[in-house]
DNA sequence: CGTTTCAGCTTACAAGTGTACGCTAATTTA
DNA sequence: TAAATTAGCGTACACTTGTAAGCTGAAACG
């Protein structure tokens, strides 16, 4: 093996240990380098191999973790694409990527309201881009303005994001029910911006 | 001064020395035993007399911002009753409350989403109590079901925690703008439930 | 081949942590 | 007044933390 692959392939090891030691009890902030690195099964000074800080790696999975958002996006258009209400398909494949990925999920959801305004940037970042995307695909839709699009996006992803960070706290059942809690409340957001429209 | 008067006094001291330390770069979890002692000003063994934990410390200023949260939508209603429209006057009031209690509010909601599940749950039920109030208001006022209300609710009030989290984040000027925006939003919940009703 | 580069290691240290233990001084109680 | 209680303190210990310094062995390069 090269050394580059060898380096790579030991930088992927600290970025998967990092998401596995981020279960629903540890934040960026609260995971030691040494941490980490045991996990990682290297040295603790070897991590600066890889990342200068742990904040480094800590935007690393920030950055990891939206690229998996926006793939999710992808791949529910896609969905809707071969049938299904939209409002529907978005929230329940939202809900199955929450199931998957918890702890993708839950970095982002964390580092929104954590101590690191560097991190809560970062994820600010990647809900904007959430949000602009669902309002280009409103304003296709619909053919309303931006502001109202935008408007009705910001409001609909903050309810998405609301009800994925209560389901992750709870069991399959229930997390069925606030997916059809969700799909009601978007379903007022839509109903309500159209009638403003008018 | 008596013994207890002494202590209570004490406890206060530790309780408001906490609040002073989560400011925007710490949450309750990040928080050391030894930091409050010292801000506080006692020895850090000393902390044991008033709380078994730091744990119970965190659980009781989430408690009293729960309950400032509580008195604060008492003097909304209370504004409503000498008029101005409902979500407008929601709105500001709890806009002027994040800017005045920062850190209260703050609290609530890093907790919210911290690693600690004790501290979810008890912001959970606090947003809960928030919620119910709102359910209550909204049967009386639309004369609608209990789960009609329930949805209206619970989505109001994410939107505002959400908009309230970013508030936080800017200056005074962003944040007019982001009670405006937030103000929209409810309105289209409220139109769409009122629409869905039929 | 010899030389350079560098990923990963070991060792080391200063700083911070929670908390056990026992003392002191002052209030409370009998 | 004498005895009991207790808020607060000082000392101490075992850990964990980040990271500096320097070494090693193997890959990359000329």
């Amino acid at each position: 093996m090269s050394r580059q692959e060898q380096k790579l392939k030991t930088r992927q090891k600290i970025i998967s240990a990092a998401f596995a030691l981020l279960d629903e009890n540890k934040s960026l902030s609260a995971i030691s380098l040494r941490e980490v690195a045991r996990e990682a099964g290297i040295a603790p000074t070897s991590f600066y191999r890889h990342f200068k800080d742990i904040d480094e790696l800590g935007l690393t999975l920030v950055d990891e973790a939206g690229l998996a958002l926006r793939q999710l996006m992808r791949q529910a258009r896609l969905r809707i694409a071969t049938g299904g209400g939209v409002v529907s398909t978005s929230v329940d494949t939202f809900m199955e990527f929450i199931s998957a990925n918890s702890n993708v999920f839950r970095v982002l959801l964390r580092e929104h309201t954590g101590t690191s305004a560097a991190y809560r940037m970062a994820v600010i970042r990647e809900i904007q881009h959430f949000i602009d995307e669902l309002s280009d695909y409103i304003i296709e839709k619909q053919g309303v303005s931006r502001h109202l699009a935008s408007l009705q996006a910001e409001a609909m992803v903050k309810l998405v994001f609301s009800a994925g960070a209560e389901a992750l706290e709870v069991d399959d059942e229930m997390r069925k029910k606030i997916a059809m809690r969700v799909k009601s409340q978007l379903r007022f957001v839509l109903l309500g911006a159209s009638l403003a429209k008018s």
